[in-house]
DNA sequence: AATAAATACGAAAACGATTGCGAAATAATT
DNA sequence: AATTATTTCGCAATCGTTTTCGTATTTATT
């Protein structure tokens, strides 16, 4: 229903066999200059657009790319993307969009829908909630190029893109430490997230240093729901033996803490500092303005594109190579941590 | 290279015609329930999944939907996103994403690769560059479905979906008022975008109803330059005849407007008043926080999805109504007016 | 001038699915 | 018992490209 004039007919326009018209359009040497010409002037005048699904069918690839994030609604994730969607659209590649709002279940639905070609490669970033990841397996023994970045999965033997989380998350905890800080609760999504453990890593190390002791109950692991991690969060801040700072390891958890704050008479930063991982542009408007680590997101997503690339137009390209490629983040001083 | 067995290589291990493991797999009744069984089990033992190309080419529909938006980092269009995955993930319609960065070229490149059929529907939101639509009526006349959302083009006689942009802007210049102030400046992107004149309209009206006139040069029209819009606030906050009001009709220049705040020494909302379109969570964590009008982003996504499912899984359905659906906003009022 | 090489194009097969049509085998009808 | 109807399946065409192979024509070589 939608589409115009196909090869043949543009072909008998011109007098010419289907495969004449074909070739010229792909410059091929076997064709005279003066019928391309005419080929691509006439193509142009009846506005021919070669059928996508045509093609793929015939050349076993999509020019498609599939991107499987586990949020939409988040300030990182769509910077990646727009990274990936620059260097993929100067190739002239498209890009599926999948969010699997943080469900394994949806995930592995997800995935098994790439399992046909559909996409000539995915990237993507693992829910919170994943832990088997057979998933994941099936699809790269398959030979899909699949990369991840962020949230990795190790057990997959492929290119990973990642920021220097253990760095980061040691310097973070160390300038709350700095700032007097002696009791930091550590906010976490899920326990089997790659960054998680990274983390969780660099916080605790940092405690080690400054020879303090991590309290078990400072170990917080959230939900998904917004509301019980803001009363969940309020309680340890009304607890006993309440934290002076918290260290977020994601954006989302530092929102909950600014809304919990909100429910006591504390006082950011005086009774409390707050240090997050966070790619919202808006930190400094917070009240008051959030102490971030900032990751170079749309970098991340412009890598991940450019390697796929180079796997996807060189001929006998070998597999994506297993290694952790690594780009920094930026701490960002704000007012929650001074 | 990704694929595993085609429908051939299953009829083969089935000792049957690939028609009829095509036919069984699709439940035609001219297959005996005894063939359907056998089919169905080798082929979830062998894992066959069908190519989705051969089958797009010779169907002549893609179970595709393409999205275009003017900016992906902006929770309401995110929101919508998600909305319209929503509902065609139900339906097994898989989401192709284009932002336009509100660069028409770039939407007439982009709207140029959806001639050709790869996507079976298109919603789109257009860019505030956009008023030559000559390439979004050729889209029109292929007879690609195509409805409009938020931004929408009122001369291609299709269905779009808008939030109830006159009554909430006129509502929320009238709560300005109420609130005392006298000159409300009127902050927008593109003037030729229909949300940027309905707005107006609601805006310029609330004045008029009390007695006021619009001054011109309250009338403010932004860049895509974030530092160019803040300098070009700070300045109006600055100059002589300055407003104790904005209403900004996009969430982006509320922003603008707090940084430029900063960079004077007025205070919201005791020497300005600031209400703004915005689906941001964090609104109310803002400082201060801010008053909104929230479009029901969600929604609005999930029934451009269906409507469009109706219109594509109907055999001989209508084209889609040349209609305005309206799904109202939501006035939120919070510190910055009060 | 006879042969070899280069140039420019066409016929037809392939990609992997769906489907109209035909044809066996069985069941039902007269 | 002969005919018709029903069930169940296979053959082959089709969707719109790309590409292998073959071939006619022109140009270069000896």
């Amino acid at each position: 229903m939608a589409s115009g004039v196909n090869l043949k007919e543009l072909a008998a326009e011109l007098k010419l066999s289907p495969s004449t018209v074909s070739r010229a359009l792909n410059d091929s040497y076997e064709i005279s200059v003066e019928t391309k010409k005419k080929v691509i002037s006439m193509a142009e005048k009846l506005n021919y657009q070669p059928n996508p699904f045509a093609r793929s069918l015939r050349e076993n690839k999509s020019k498609t790319i599939a991107v499987v994030i586990p949020e939409r609604i988040n300030n990182f994730f769509a910077q990646v993307i727009d990274g990936i969607e620059e260097i993929m659209q100067q190739h002239g590649y498209h890009l599926l969009i999948y969010n699997t709002h943080e469900d394994v279940d949806k995930e592995k639905k997800i995935i098994s829908l790439l399992l046909n070609g559909r996409a000539d490669a995915i990237v993507m970033s693992v829910s919170s909630q994943t832990s088997d990841v057979s998933h994941l397996e099936r699809l790269h023994e398959r030979g899909v190029p699949l990369i991840f970045f962020d949230r990795i999965c190790s057990g997959i033997p492929t290119t990973k893109f990642i920021t220097n989380d253990y760095e980061s998350s040691f310097d973070a905890t160390k300038h709350l430490l700095q700032q007097g800080c002696k009791k930091i609760a550590f906010l976490m999504l899920g326990k089997e997230l790659s960054i998680t453990k990274e983390r969780h890593r660099g916080y605790l190390d940092a405690l080690k240093e400054a020879g303090l002791e991590a309290d078990a109950s400072f170990n917080i692991t959230c939900s998904q729901n917004e509301e019980t991690n803001i009363e969940l969060i309020r309680d340890l801040l009304l607890s006993e033996n309440r934290p002076d700072g918290i260290f977020s390891s994601v954006e989302k958890l530092a929102l909950c803490t600014y809304h919990a704050v909100k429910r006591t008479n504390l006082r950011i930063p005086e009774d409390l500092k707050i240090i997050s991982f966070s790619n919202m542009s808006i930190a400094g408007l917070l009240n008051p303005s959030l102490t971030t680590i900032t990751q170079p997101a749309f970098t991340i997503g412009e890598e991940c594109a450019k390697l796929l690339i180079r796997k996807l137009t060189r001929p006998k390209q070998p597999d994506l190579l297993n290694q952790v490629i690594t780009v920094p983040s930026k701490i960002t001083i704000r007012s929650s941590t001074v």
